[in-house]
RNA sequence: GGGGGUGUAGCUCAGUUGGUUAGAGCGAUCGCCUGUCACGCGAUAGGUCGAGGGUUCGAGUCCCUUCACUCCCGCCA
């Protein structure tokens, strides 16, 4: 028999009243009535109400012990009576009478209390994390990111998919994020790189012809942090499958996601076939690459319109001829909302660093006007064509934005969320999943003017091979793909380029050589002249998908040790400084910054 | 690298127009209390008001600098 508890703080029930049980587990909370004491007493599984008076020798000590001391507790489980039983415990309706105790875990005064809902600086939870993940929530959310894990794991493999560890020390890799780099002892000067992703590896695992790989994959980028994006590591359910198109990769992944939500949430899901958007109209659309569908609204672009006569919105025309784009979001049936909605919307998009939002609502029987301070620049016919461009209604109100394209998009894609927020349109308890497809292969960096690979250098491009045009490479859409839920970008993938005679082509489009393509990619390249199956993959994002499950806005409420925005952890004292013996074994001397 | 927010007791916070000895709840310590489940009641201790400088007769409060945390932009194939 267990030599600390016969049974868990979870475990006792009516039928166990009469039964010596041992039980141990954290002083959740004391009620002290003097000649009588109340224990909470809490484990893992739960809290048990323990009893103890003045007539046990152990009370007078037991009364002076400090909350989340850890103790045994023998005893005897008692009724209780109908008006002292507690619902709001599953084994509130016994308790247990303390007869002995021992201390098996001393605690010192708490720097923050563990029995609270209150909020804390994020300083003091990460500082002091292991009773930080005492408190209920967290411990919970950390709970659901095991068994969401557990469950993918058994998904993947009931699919066919088989697990497969890929390097944590590698090589620097070119593209992408900044890397976490690690010295070599064995060969001075020289540093390995943590993976920003298991990329390759998981090329080179179809090359070597392994069919469906899968992996809980830690991937590592030193990159600033964000809400929604930890410094330094996160993970990635990592997939790649072999003869496959994009459609067989989505079937897959929106069957894992299906299962995973529907498991884990009670919220619906608004589709089961996730729709699938392509990355241009996505933009038009909804301003951004990640839309949030349960926003009903949707940016119109309009303007040709504004080259009508009839308009007379002259700051409008005048910047849509030196090249600037109007768009507008129609609100359904706001003739009623008070000056002070729009005004705000007006006010509030002056201070995301535009120069306002422009607003009419529509109005009229037989003829139509627009209201507002802007509405007396636009004739009724003007307002006609509007109408059925939008497909706005009498009622409706519209919001104009004036601006190049990149910064229309930004704003647009803000007040978007502004305005459906002040009109409570977002639903809450849905998921929304879509997939944004049709990535450009290529896009040209504004400041250098270079043409670059808009995503990932490995992606196919569309259509017959045969037949791209390579003198138009902005034109070229690649098999790329990105899911994203609620606005929240979870994952990103791609049918991969396996041919390496493309490959170099579109490489030398970037400004690679065939040269700098075998240094850089050795391993790859290699291995894709040695017989590649066709193959692609995505790799969702375990962290977020957690988030979503878990209801949480942070990603370090799911994480279980974060490490802070300046990426410290300030349990560990990460990072921290190293001796002389350790620079010098692998060759290395500081040169700090002042 | 840039912008916003926050920083007062161990924790969560209040602190008015610059004005006497900086407060509350929780926690800690001590005392009272035998049916609570956020138990109740009473008392005590606990403060470099993030740090430094300035304005002023007087600064938690105003100004400047700086630090920490956080949110956002850049960055994140």
């Amino acid at each position: 028999m267990n030599k600390y508890r016969s049974h868990n703080c979870n475990e006792l029930r009516k039928k166990d009243i009469g039964k010596n049980v041992f039980l141990s587990g954290w002083i959740n909370k004391k009620r002290d009535h003097g000649n009588l004491l109340f224990i909470d007493l809490r484990d893992n599984y739960g809290i048990t109400q323990c009893i103890i008076d003045k007539e046990n020798s152990n009370f007078k000590e037991l009364e002076k012990t400090q909350l989340e001391t850890v103790i045994k507790i023998n005893g005897k489980v008692v009724d209780r009576t109908k008006d002292t039983i507690n619902k709001d415990i599953e084994t509130g309706d016994i308790e247990v009478v303390i007869e002995d105790y021992f201390v098996l875990g001393t605690c010192r005064e708490l720097p923050m209390p563990v029995f609270s809902d209150q909020e804390y600086a994020e300083e003091i939870r990460l500082k002091y994390r292991f009773l930080d993940l005492r408190r209920k929530k967290i411990h919970e959310n950390i709970i659901l990111r095991s068994k969401v894990i557990s469950f993918i794991r058994n998904e993947m493999s009931k699919l066919g998919f088989l697990e497969f560890q890929t390097p944590i020390l590698t090589s620097s890799s070119p593209e992408g994020a900044r890397d976490f780099l690690v010295p070599s002892r064995l060969n001075p000067g020289k540093f390995y790189a943590l993976p920003q992703a298991p990329q390759q590896f998981k090329q080179l695992i179809m090359v070597s012809g392994f069919d469906k790989y899968f992996q809980i994959a830690p991937c590592f980028r030193d990159e600033d942090a964000r809400a929604d994006r930890s410094p330094g590591e996160f993970y990635q359910l990592d997939l790649e499958m072999s003869f496959v198109e994009q459609e067989d990769v989505f079937d897959v992944v929106e069957e894992l996601l299906v299962n995973t939500f529907k498991k884990f949430s009670n919220k619906k899901l608004m589709f089961e076939k996730f729709p699938k958007i392509s990355y241009s109209d996505t933009l038009l659309k909804y301003g951004t690459d990640k839309p949030d569908l349960r926003n009903p609204l949707i940016i119109n672009d309009i303007t040709e319109i504004f080259s009508r006569q009839d308009i007379t919105f002259e700051i409008f025309k005048k910047l849509v001829k030196s090249g600037s784009k109007v768009r507008c979001i129609v609100t359904k049936n706001t003739k009623d909302k008070p000056r002070s909605f729009f005004d705000n919307i007006d006010k509030w998009a002056k201070e995301q660093g535009a120069s306002g939002l422009a607003y009419f609502t529509i109005e009229g029987d037989k003829k139509i006007s627009a209201k507002g301070p802007v509405g007396k620049f636009f004739s009724e016919d003007a307002l006609k064509e509007i109408m059925k461009k939008t497909e706005a209604k009498v009622g409706d109100s519209i919001f104009l934005a004036c601006s190049k394209q990149k910064e229309l998009e930004r704003i647009t894609s803000l007040a978007r969320e502004k305005i459906a927020n002040d009109l409570n349109l977002i639903d809450e308890n849905i998921f929304s999943f879509c997939w944004v497809v049709d990535y450009p292969m290529f896009e040209r960096d504004e400041q250098t003017n270079k043409i670059e690979f808009s995503h990932n250098p490995f992606s196919m491009p569309q259509g017959d091979i045969n037949k791209i045009n390579f003198e138009k490479p902005l034109d070229i859409l690649a098999y790329q793909y990105d899911i994203v839920c609620n606005g929240i970008e979870l994952s990103s993938g791609a049918i991969r380029n396996h041919i390496p005679d493309l490959m170099y082509k579109l490489f030398s489009i970037a400004g690679y050589d065939k040269k700098q393509v075998d240094t850089k990619f050795s391993g790859m390249i290699n291995a894709l002249s040695y017989g590649a199956p066709p193959h692609g993959g995505i790799a969702p994002g375990i962290d977020r998908i957690v988030m979503l499950l878990a209801n949480e806005k942070n990603i370090r409420e799911v994480t279980m040790f974060p490490m802070n925005q300046n990426a410290q952890d300030l349990m560990m004292n990460a990072p921290s400084e190293i001796n002389e013996k350790q620079l010098k074994e692998l060759s290395l001397s500081l040169k700090l910054k002042k």
